[in-house]
DNA sequence: GCTGAAAATTATGCATT
DNA sequence: AATGCATAATTTTCAGC
């Protein structure tokens, strides 16, 4: 089966580089992957600005002190959703937020320094907000993989497995 | 109370930089910043060693056509955790995966290219790990939010708030 | 921990295929 | 879409404060 992704295997190489370090020059890119520097830079600049990738800093919760996470499942009034959303996404302690597949579904994850912290955040932060409600939560004492970590398989750029 | 934070507004600053533009040159910063590159480029390399932040190309799922996502809650035998863990990780679909309080808790979201790759999954790919039990999964139709877009408050580095 | 100055490297703009 | 070339900008190295 022919296939037709818009991708092929120098963006993946390019992607795999960044992705481990994306602080390194188009040039030595292009060292090591025996293309031109000028072509390199190119596809770079296209791919960040067809927002395939998105190069960034990404800053670790636990070297500021947030060593705990909760995942929060809610109940969100529909009536009231784009305050709602407008709500949770300006608190700071939220990393997470998505829909769930009815409409008042919503569930977000949020980090915190200590207990209290979480403690006070479920019982007075999260509920202060008019037309939420907590259905429950779950603590989550270790994450081992986020979305940042993600890299597609090598067949999603139209290539062959190993 | 006096802040003994670890970090000033000098690193604040940088940090929202990079966050928000990885490639930002240090000369670039430093003009912004009113400091010396040679500072800058100093600290954000500390910033780096000391993991702090990780720059890092975050790669868009959906570039890639996997436009579905769902979490599953797992239920794992403790004797076969490692094994779990690392059947888990080796799972590219996964994008996120975290323990829950008790030993035997797990959770994941995973991406697909459609509701078949989803299902297949839920019914044979995940399932086929040994000591993996699903007890229950989640349809996630949009996320807003994800760790890669997180930053500290300005508390966090011993300043006041504005 | 911060800064300076020269050398090496890299990025950019323009043109060509 | 990829590349060569000249110029501008940045990073690096070594040093001193």
């Amino acid at each position: 089966m022919p296939n037709k992704s818009s991708f092929d295997l120098l963006d993946y190489q390019i992607i795999q580089e960044l992705h481990a370090d994306v602080r390194m020059s188009s040039s030595e890119i292009a060292r090591k992957l025996n293309a031109n520097e000028r072509t390199i830079r190119k596809r770079i600049d296209r791919l960040i600005a067809d927002e395939v990738i998105r190069p960034t800093a990404v800053v670790n919760p636990q070297a500021f002190g947030y060593v705990t996470a909760v995942d929060i499942f809610l109940d969100a009034e529909p009536d009231q959703e784009d305050e709602i959303v407008k709500a949770l996404l300006s608190i700071p302690e939220v990393t997470y937020f998505a829909f769930g597949l009815g409409s008042r579904e919503m569930s977000i994850e949020a980090r915190f320094k200590n207990n209290d912290d979480m403690r006070e955040f479920l019982r007075h932060g999260i509920t202060a907000i008019p037309g939420v409600l907590v259905k429950g939560y779950a603590l989550v004492p270790r994450i081992l993989r986020n979305i940042d970590e993600w890299m597609p398989k090598k067949e999603d750029f139209g290539l062959e497995t190993d």
